[in-house]
DNA sequence: AAGGCGATTCGACAATGTCGAATCTAACAC
DNA sequence: GTGTTAGATTCGACATTGTCGAATCGCCTT
């Protein structure tokens, strides 16, 4: 591991954590001299990663990782594959749909269907939810093994009084959606919304990805149509993606409970 | 400049650009051993800024910049003033609606309000014209005067048979810019696709983001009403930037026409 | 005008990044 | 099934670079 790329890539983590941040403030969270802070940024400013303010005391992300981000989302195969199937799961079921790949314990939404009543909603793309709090995530977690060891090998935090903090419970969870191939989330993550979730297998039977339907908890549990229209949804994308099976048998799936 | 951070950067704008790159290739493309390249790939695959695809054999970009975008845009307090604005302006002029800043000699959109027909349209957020093809790019180059010779030291790439490479032309085209507080820009980057932009003032009077809108080459010249509307929506952001006067006055913008 | 704080610059030197050689892995041809 | 090829990966010697302390600069406050 190269040091000085780790460092670098430690100071774009702050800044995407504390948004605008000095020299001095980055050296003191990284327990690192100021000149060294100061080289390294100055280098990620000269290839648009981070930006100084005009006022001159402050940094920022910048711009070219919304075209290297833009480059990732284009690259990704299960993305296009997905879109069209999302559309339609949205206009059928009425509501809201997501698309999410693991990223450091995290699933980050790789593509958002707005809910399709015309209301004014926030792009999603790029957010990121805990996953054990989320039906995304927590169908990524039950089909890697190795993931779910190290997510479960430290604290889960509760974001509601609903969030399922106890690695059996969790366990248990995980079972049951390699059981069902569906995964499920009450507000778990905010208040008020809920998610379903169905895993996305690969060509070489691997889940890559999980789509989920988003709906508000007053409308819990999401009926049988719904819950039908999401499986339908993610093995057409399954299907075009070249996966051998969907679901993935279970026999197949690494069970979580390797301590 | 940090040598090694330096080159990380060159294998991020090397996965931008060819999606997906084995270790020898990228070597070859930066003139680097394999074994470097690859010390370095590790480095940005542990942090989720690279990663490598199933089959083992080459890489491509990491689901960690969609996040680290994600904030970048959210940092962008140009960009959260215009959003509604700009869903104004396309809701009256019934045309699609870009915000855009400079990157590294060409135009990058932090904003896409999509025209208002409910016609299918692709996102455009994250997406790079070159300014000199781009009314939003030649606004901001205008107000620019060391970027601009920048720009016009090397020879401009023609997209269409309508695009401007001459730099005396492009001096000129700058200087009514200037002048009107306008950039127009008609089948210079698309075949069949025109676009007028104006600039967006900080508090500081300097211009920092372009807003446009875009209208089929068929519709050319943009109405009256249209130019209107897009003055109305670039004063109302600037001011609310805290901008003195819009547009910015001409004896403070820099003349481009420093050799 | 002076003081304080943070950004920036500079250069000596120690630590790390580089990279050649070797090994590993997977795919392909026979 | 075996051998070959090409690319990925690992290892460790050593030269180059990254680090960082000291000094300076710039801006803001008093």
């Amino acid at each position: 591991m190269i040091q000085s790329i780790d460092r670098a890539a430690k100071i774009l983590g702050l800044l995407q954590g504390s948004r605008r941040m000095g020299i001095t403030e980055m050296a003191a969270a990284l327990d690192l001299p100021p000149s060294t802070v100061h080289g390294i940024v100055k280098s990620l400013q000269s290839h648009g990663l981070v930006a100084q303010q005009p006022s001159g005391n402050r940094y920022v992300l910048g711009p070219a990782l919304l075209k290297l981000s833009s480059v990732y989302l284009d690259t990704l195969d299960v993305r296009a594959r997905s879109m069209r199937w999302m559309h339609e799961l949205s206009s059928r079921t009425g509501l809201a749909s997501r698309l999410g790949v693991e990223l450091f314990g995290e699933v980050i939404v790789i593509h958002h269907n707005r809910r399709p009543d015309g209301s004014e909603q926030m792009p999603e793309t790029g957010v990121t939810i805990p996953s054990h709090a989320s039906a995304m995530g927590k169908v990524l977690l039950a089909y890697d093994a190795a993931h779910a060891a190290d997510v479960l090998s430290r604290p889960l935090i509760a974001l509601t009084a609903e969030t399922t903090t106890e690695p059996d419970r969790m366990r248990e969870e995980f079972e049951r959606i390699r059981q069902e191939a569906l995964g499920f989330e009450n507000e778990e993550a905010v208040i008020g919304e809920a998610s379903v979730a169905a895993p996305i297998c690969s060509d070489e039977g691997e889940v890559i990805a999980a789509i989920a339907v988003v709906l508000p908890a007053t409308e819990w549990p999401p009926s049988d149509m719904v819950i039908s229209d999401l499986r339908e949804a993610a093995r057409n994308v399954s299907r075009e993606l070249g996966a051998p099976t969907w679901p993935r048998p279970i026999a197949a799936a690494d069970p979580t409970d390797i301590q």
